[in-house]
DNA sequence: TTAATTAAATACCGGATGGTACAATAATGG
DNA sequence: CCATTATTGTACCATCCGGTATTTAATTAA
């Protein structure tokens, strides 16, 4: 998961894999098959140790603005659990989607329609709680809301200084609350 | 130029150039030297024939918000001209800098280099006639815009629909002008 | 018409990839 | 203590990669 996750997913080969991690190749096949089922292994595990305190997060009694600026500050210092990697899996996978096999791909997919129906319910929420003031539907509002904290991965993976992303998304944000 | 478009960077062999463009091997290798060549002669191709025309755009008469219209307009229908690929061939290859070789990395580098400054100018002047509103430094204004461009781009070639695009892109940059 | 020169394509190279057969090792049962 | 079973890693496969040597075809010169 390290691995794909501070590598280019395209440039990371499963003999590299075994390497660095230790395994022997048919040791690895046993376990997931091939690599199509190492890269599911792999992202469901990144959903379930990253993805899902992150959902969580959007279901909190704070206000909109508070969830929103939790929501920055995570994706901007990730991962600070562990050490170095910068920038979210998840979106590297949804980004480099010709490089996954069709079990990780599936797997993408449900998770990007999960997250987007996650800030949907989000933003309706706040809506009632007259927390979100910006005209455009809920529909709308996920899709940019994902639309920005993707682009602020990007940005991160490639290197830009985090405290810059995070103004860029505090810019991008200040119109919705 | 236009295979590299379309497909993923990575995933694009030379063989496949070869094939696609009915050239030898030896021939493509006579004209350019080497795969870093090849790249780095699309890229300026692609330069000439798209980015400066947008570069021109910068300098026009108009207003800030009228330029930024049709810069937005520009970037997500992007090309109309030639029939399909979408996306911005330059913002690919940005992304994908691990697998372009040392002169093309270097020359997409110049070009956003470039491109930054452009910018940044360009908000200058606006600011100087009192078009831009928005209290930020024009250093900023140009990472801000070219972080929203890029991300459309990426958005695009992932095969959003356009009109939705759009109009992150019209949101994001709502507080501007 | 034939010889010399230039162009282009076939066929090949070493290396890396995803994936596997098989031999060697470790763990078990009697 | 040995025979059987399960586990592991070495060595290998076909395929494709970027890159090139060599042969074939086309052009020119005489």
């Amino acid at each position: 998961m390290e691995a794909y996750w501070k590598e280019d997913i395209g440039n990371l080969s499963l003999n590299e894999v075994c390497r660095r991690s230790g395994v022997s190749k048919p040791g690895l096949y046993r376990e997931f098959s091939n690599e199509d089922g190492l890269m599911k292994a792999v992202i469901i595990r990144y959903q379930e140790q990253i993805l899902n305190p992150v959902q969580q997060m959007l279901h909190s009694e704070n206000s909109f603005r508070e969830t929103l600026d939790s929501l920055v500050s995570f994706a901007t210092s990730a991962s600070c659990h562990h050490e170095s990697p910068m920038g979210c899996l998840f979106i590297k996978m949804r980004e480099s989607r010709s490089h996954l096999g069709e079990a990780t791909r599936s797997q993408v997919d449900f998770l990007e329609e999960q997250a987007l129906t996650a800030f949907k319910k989000w933003v309706e929420r706040s809506k009632a709680k007259g927390e979100f003031s910006a005209d455009m539907s809920s529909e709308f509002a996920a899709t940019y809301i994902d639309a920005q904290i993707s682009s602020a991965s990007s940005q991160l993976a490639r290197g830009e200084d985090p405290k810059i992303v995070k103004k860029i998304l505090s810019v991008a944000f200040s119109m919705l609350g």
